[in-house]
DNA sequence: GGCCGATGAGTACATATGTACGCATCGCGG
DNA sequence: CCGCGATGCGTACATATGTACTCATCGGCC
């Protein structure tokens, strides 16, 4: 049979980071090999090991994008805000709206609290995780209340994706409002 | 050489599933195989094979023990506190006292939450967890009360195991005391 | 006290996995 | 236009892993 014709792709590299967070989000840390990334990156086996040291540096930049997307997404929404009430609002928004808090996403954070707490140097990314975020609240709120909303927001949401009827929009306003004022 | 002498040893099975949360805390769960949590338990490869259907049968049941450990634990310090401050205060050390919240159970509950995302027998064991929590708050607190004081310990938690600067003893019973009147 | 089934121990084996390596081919600078 | 180095491709290989299987042995029940 003929041999594969070769493909000019640059930013190959950063497709196969992107594919190691689909294999991670649909079979987790402990499912995710070479060969499956690989696979959704449609890139031969070869190229894991030319691009990355090991699977772990595909782990830690994989992760490290997820960081700095969604912060990048909660920043956004909460610099769209220009009064108090907006702020809230945009609060309430990112734990209730599917559009933020999608399951993938949750899904994908859980592995990254997990496998950052044995690897020094996602404890970082995580950490400036969240100084951007509380940065982004800070924006609106004092640093207590911004501190205590960010906790709030990780909670609500984290127990969302397990509740079988989950808050809604008007209790999570509700919780909000007593934390903000 | 002698062969090693059978050794008489009921329970081995619950000591199996105890071993395993060593190895998951150690290792992950993408670094947990029977191999390692046979040694772990000190007993052979073959009682792995013996006692339990596949792995994912001693990881599910090893986070079910998790699981109710935790709540139970959760449970008492609640039950203990009489009047309403002594709520708040039993709610402020679940959040801070190095004795509830350990680097390994935080550690141990992140891999379950990325776990449970996966295996629908545990999203069960995760809302009995969250059902019997919200329920030791309720003795104190009115229910909306008792959902907001849950998501924020949640929060607080997580964010206090990634926090350069943890908020201290004072801070959390400042959030606290916001959500609770 | 004797038997037999439940439990323990050791090992074998097919497969999956991480990683290395050699060769092919294309883009780019001269 | 040409050469060469970066990039792509296929495959090999040692190892780790899940699981099955056989034999040994103990303990509870009659």
């Amino acid at each position: 049979m003929p041999p594969s014709p070769r493909r000019h792709d640059p930013d190959r590299r950063a497709r196969i980071v992107r594919a190691a967070l689909d294999v991670i989000a649909e079979h987790g840390v402990a499912g995710t090999t070479h060969r499956r990334i690989a696979a959704a990156a449609d890139v031969p086996l070869g190229s894991m090991t030319y691009h990355f040291a090991g699977i772990d540096e595909v782990l830690t930049e994989a992760f490290t994008l997820l960081a700095d997307t969604v912060a990048g997404r909660f920043t956004d929404r909460l610099s769209a805000a220009s009064t108090l009430d907006d702020a809230c609002e945009a609060v309430v928004d990112l734990v209730v709206d599917e559009s933020w808090a999608t399951p993938r996403t949750l899904l994908l954070s859980y592995e990254l609290y997990a496998f950052a707490g044995r690897n020094p140097a996602l404890r970082s990314v995580m950490q400036a995780w969240m100084g951007k975020s509380r940065a982004a609240l800070g924006q609106h709120f004092p640093a207590d209340t911004a501190r205590a909303l960010d906790a709030m927001i990780e909670g609500l949401t984290l127990h969302r994706s397990v509740d079988a009827r989950p808050a809604d929009r008007d209790e999570v306003r509700a919780i909000v409002r007593r934390l903000a004022r």
